[in-house]
DNA sequence: AATAGTTTTGCAAATGTTTTCATAAATCGT
DNA sequence: ACGATTTATGAAAACATTTGCAAAACTATT
């Protein structure tokens, strides 16, 4: 059936069997409206018969693009960075763009490897999750002039265009809204934040907020507990089963809001009666839990569209596009999990 | 800092600032061993002071490695499958690869035109997602001799390898256990089957294991939910309240049993006293909820670290490590959320 | 100091494409 | 049927590397 079935089809093993030279094949894919229909024809056939696939590695090397984004992530296992990606990836492969994706694992230095690989393979554009990053990272950001959007946090002043939510603002809204149910004995739980800017913006903006208001948060109502809802769920256990307990908690997100929820069912409570339960980010299931969440919504799917949407104007066309930060507004979804402290 | 600041620098570029031939340079990536300390150290300067990056484009038209491996998965919304990602690409990251990632959304005509994508790209290995794949598809790996792992999916007589669980098993294994404990109403509830042979097969098992041991399931009790917690509630809660509803539901995965167990709480019925809810997976979260899911599991960290293995392997040595599949066992994981009939 | 052997380096060809430029073929008006 | 245009094709250079081979530079041995 094929010609030549040895070795894998070059665009020379297409020539030859179509009768024509390299460069027509070559037309034949990058200026097809150059070629006599009849060409196009018995090369489309040499094609079909050799298998040919064409080599975007020999492209690249002339300069065009690769047609390849790398996108950072600190994980997939947070279904949350799972959907920016998942958004990401469809809203830029409609313009022809494969994703290379890496996950660094909140290490900063496996990030700044990272990089350089993509950059080895010669990427169109970077996307990075966060606002902070290793100097050197963006540094070579800098000498390679590669369009670069850093996704998921939003800041005016970021170095490079960030397209995503506020993360301070969200610690802002949720702690107004405990705030305004009246509550004043509150508790926090946060993941660590040693290289999560978004977790650490969270959590300054709730504690400064609350202090604005007179509200401290006492050193033992500062937890501290990894992402999971079962330890999530000891830890609040424990905060809820203590002598004195608060009326509200603040989780930095909703898995760590799903672990209290669980923690304070287990310790005999119910929300909210006897205790708010708020989280940050809306997942998936926040809606669905019983009680349902509240919570801060911050658009996933929107970024990851925005941020795609915008990398792959900046690739195709970098002159005009160059810069633009935009804020995906993080908003307050009042569920059941929250009332008035009463 | 860096000599010939406007463009960027290539291996001639850093041949020059360090006085010696490209082929030196090259040889100081690939094969430093054979150079001079001293040249080395020249070289080395060099490329710090250019901020040289190898360019993997030109490596790879040379028939070298690219360094990357397709993965397909049908989204990563799910989070079982962004949890097999994770573990894959770790594995694989290793061995020095990284990951181009694409999402097909069940759609067989979107996996194809993807596929041809990571062949353009001169990937050096493909990881699809299940067994059942578009004729079109398999040519294609046939032809081109990439090496490939389905993965997910267990199948003793696949095309290629295949790393994953039996589906089959885990849908017999949950059929078993909730006969076990003497249900005899049974509903099932299972995502929509089309390209999608995972469900299909568990939910084919169910029913035929169901079957063997003389309980059918009635037409109006075998559900077809979309893969949404909340309409996983609302399709439970509405077979609950019907007048007749059965002592156990099995649902085809622990998104839709997430739902049934709120559908019942919604209902008023209580789990498992008043009916027995089981799923398939072991997701994240499946130990937390209350009550404690009985779930099958399915190793999927297992399967994206045994997959990325065995793919690594046979894109190292082709020879050696051809065709293992592997079966990564599905395993009963009894919780709270089912009892005996009583 | 000269020879043989070994290690290190450079030259040039090769890799699979695109693209510029030149040429051949087709089309047109007369 | 003729030259003038226009259109379609091919030859060769370019892209950033690697690699086989040969030359050059060392070492060791006498």
């Amino acid at each position: 059936m094929s010609d030549k079935n040895g070795k894998k089809a070059d665009i020379l093993a297409v020539a030859k069997s179509a009768g024509v030279s390299a460069s027509t094949v070559s037309r034949y894919f990058n200026h097809p409206e150059l070629l006599k229909p009849n060409t196009r024809k018995k090369i489309d056939r040499a094609v079909r018969r050799t298998g040919y696939i064409r080599n975007r590695a020999a492209q690249t090397i002339h300069g065009i693009r690769s047609g390849t984004i790398g996108v950072m992530v600190p994980t997939l296992d947070h279904a949350i960075f799972a959907e920016v990606v998942q958004a990401f990836s469809d809203t830029v492969g409609e313009q022809g763009f494969t994703i290379l994706l890496a996950s660094h694992g909140y290490d900063l230095q496996r990030e700044y490897e990272i990089l350089r690989k993509f950059l080895e393979h010669r990427v169109d554009g970077v996307v990075l999750t966060g606002l902070d990053h290793d100097d050197a990272v963006f540094q070579l950001l800098d000498r390679q002039e590669v369009p670069t959007v850093l996704m998921w946090n939003y800041s005016a002043t970021s170095r490079y265009p960030s397209i995503g939510a506020d993360n301070e603002l969200a610690g802002r809204i949720i702690a107004e809204h405990v705030l305004s149910l009246g509550h004043r004995d509150i508790a926090c739980m946060f993941p660590p934040t040693l290289g999560n800017d978004r977790a650490l913006a969270r959590r300054e903006t709730v504690v400064d907020t609350l202090r604005d208001a007179g509200v401290v948060v006492p050193e033992a109502w500062m937890l501290e507990t990894v992402y999971s809802i079962s330890v999530a769920k000891s830890d609040a256990a424990q905060l809820f089963d203590a002598d004195r307990r608060p009326t509200a908690l603040i989780c930095g997100n909703d898995i760590l809001a799903t672990g209290a929820l669980y923690g304070a069912a287990a310790s005999g409570l119910s929300v909210p009666q006897d205790v708010s339960v708020v989280g940050i980010g809306d997942f998936k299931g926040a809606a669905d839990i019983e009680p349902a969440l509240t919570t801060v919504r911050l658009p996933a799917r929107r970024i990851g569209q925005e941020a795609g949407q915008a990398l792959a104007a900046t690739i195709i066309d970098p002159e005009q596009t160059a810069g633009g930060s935009l804020h995906c507004r993080p908003e307050l979804i009042v569920r059941q999990s929250s009332a008035t402290r009463y």
